[in-house]
DNA sequence: AACACGATGGACT
DNA sequence: GTCCATCGTGTTA
C-alpha cells in the first residue's frame, strides 16, 4: 500500500481533516488509525501559527503539501501536523487522537515513565502530545516528508464524523474560537475531549 | 537582551 | 474543577 499521495493534501485542510479521519500514519515501529483532528486555515483563521507571517519554526508549513510540521508545545510537549494547500499556502491539520494498530508494545514503553506500570487504554492516545510521543516524533522531524520513515496512508472505511470547536485556542477571535473545524471519528472511544462534539448532519 | 507565553498533560482536590 | 512543569519561539526594545 502507498501513502497518500501530496495531492492528497493540496486542498482546503477542512478538508483533507476530513478524509484524514480513520487514515493511518505510521512511524518508528507504530501504526495508529487516526480519530481526531484540528483543522488550521488560511488566511483569515487567527489561531493558525502562521498568521503573524512566515519564521522559522512555521516554515514548512509554507512549503509543498503532504510533509510534518511538528513544533514542541509548553517546552515539553511535541504536535503533529500534516501541511496542506500549495506552496505558500500556509494550512496545516493537527493530529490530535488514534488508536493503535501494530506496535502497541512501543507505544506503551513510549507513553509510560521508566518504571511505572505500562499504561492502557485510550489515556495512551487521546491527546495531541500523546500521539508524537507514541510516534517517538520530535522538532527534528518537521518538514519531514509523509512518505518516508513517517507516512500516512488511506483509511479501509469511512468514519461516520462528529465535529466541533478546536480545543486550546483562547488566544484566537471568537469566530476562529468557536468555528468546528475539530473532527473526530463517531465510531471510536480514542478521543481527547467529547465535550462540544456533535454528528455532522 | 529581555520577556511573555503557548494548538498540553499529569497530578491533585 | 485547580495547579504547574518547562523552554523554544516570537516580539519588543
Amino acid at each position: 500500500m502507498d501513502p497518500l499521495p501530496p495531492s492528497f493534501y493540496d486542498r482546503d485542510a477542512l478538508a483533507v481533516a476530513a478524509d484524514l479521519v480513520g487514515a493511518v500514519v505510521a512511524h518508528a515501529g507504530v501504526r495508529l488509525r487516526i480519530t481526531e483532528v484540528e483543522a488550521y486555515r488560511y488566511p483569515g483563521d487567527t489561531a493558525n501559527h502562521a498568521r503573524m507571517g512566515r519564521t522559522p519554526r512555521n516554515a514548512p508549513m509554507w512549503g509543498p503539501p503532504g510533509h510534518a510540521y511538528v513544533y514542541l508545545c509548553y517546552g515539553l510537549h511535541h504536535l503533529l501536523n500534516f501541511v496542506t494547500g500549495p506552496p505558500g499556502h500556509p494550512a496545516a491539520v493537527l493530529v490530535r487522537a488514534a488508536e493503535p494498530l501494530d506496535g502497541l508494545d512501543l507505544v506503551q514503553a513510549r507513553r509510560s515513565p521508566p518504571g511505572a506500570r505500562p499504561k492502557v487504554g485510550p489515556v495512551l492516545l487521546t491527546g495531541p502530545g500523546k500521539v508524537a510521543q507514541a510516534l517517538a516524533l520530535n522538532t527534528s522531524h518537521s518538514g519531514a516528508p509523509l512518505s518516508g520513515p513517517l507516512a500516512v496512508y488511506t483509511r479501509e472505511t469511512t468514519p461516520a464524523l462528529l465535529s466541533g470547536p478546536r480545543v486550546g485556542i483562547d488566544y484566537a477571535e471568537q469566530a476562529d474560537r468557536e468555528a468546528p473545524w475539530r473532527l473526530a471519528a463517531a465510531d471510536s472511544k480514542w478521543v481527547s475531549v467529547r465535550r462540544g462534539l456533535h454528528p455532522i448532519p
